[in-house]
DNA sequence: TGATTACTTAAGGGAATGATTAACAATACC
DNA sequence: GGTATTGTTAATCATTCCCTTAAGTAATCA
């Protein structure tokens, strides 16, 4: 695809990885320094860096550094846009196999 | 990562393609067959069915094939699942953030 | 000032992703 | 039977992803 970087893709495609799931776990209990953050995960510095880069970019973390020591906050907007494009389509084919159940029970009053 | 194929990460993984979030869409409003996923698509039939495997991986989708003829629709359950874990991280941060406010709001009574 | 701490940048490598074309079923139609 | 339709498989390719190590920067401490 040409240019596949909409807000959406970059959002799920945040959430697509257990390691990057598993800092914005951490953080929704509260805010971590980089150090804290990365310290259970089992991967290099680096690696959390550049997981924390992916998350900052698509805004589900936000970031300040004060002398040397980065912390991370998770952002509630962001979790709530990609949950809402989620939440609509389900309920979408929620309401159609509602109303295709209820076609069936009255098709089948019918019938008997 | 060693073995990265949780069953969130397929899930968000299959959310974080633009086409894929199209067949998405398109499939909330009702099943449809292959050709008629692909026709506005822009893309060859293999690519899509490549991207219908990939829903149909995590859940998302089911397909059945009646003669030539493939139908696919959406699954509420799969789309709730994600739906879910967004929600509790985001409702935990919310929490935390309106405790914070009304931390802050007592300080100031308190402080005036 | 020199060492330690905390993060950052750079370079590179192996695997996965998303697309293509070409060829191959299998079913429906005349 | 012969042919068009609908989907599927295979092979390939460029790009992206996630990790690593090595080296660099900036702030704090003794």
């Amino acid at each position: 695809m040409i240019n596949n970087t909409s807000p959406l893709d970059r959002m799920f495609q945040a959430l697509a990885d257990g390691h990057r799931r598993q800092m914005i776990d951490r953080l929704a209990a509260g805010p971590l320094t980089v150090s804290d953050l990365a310290l259970p995960m089992g991967i290099s510095l680096p690696a959390v860096m550049q997981h924390l880069s992916v998350l900052e970019a698509c805004g589900l973390v936000q970031s300040h550094k004060q002398g040397r020591v980065r912390t991370c906050a998770l952002t509630a907007d962001a979790l709530a846009q990609a949950e809402a494009w989620i939440s609509a389509r389900r309920m979408m084919v929620e309401a159609r196999l509602t109303r295709l159940e209820q076609f069936l029970a009255t098709d089948k009053e019918d019938g008997a």
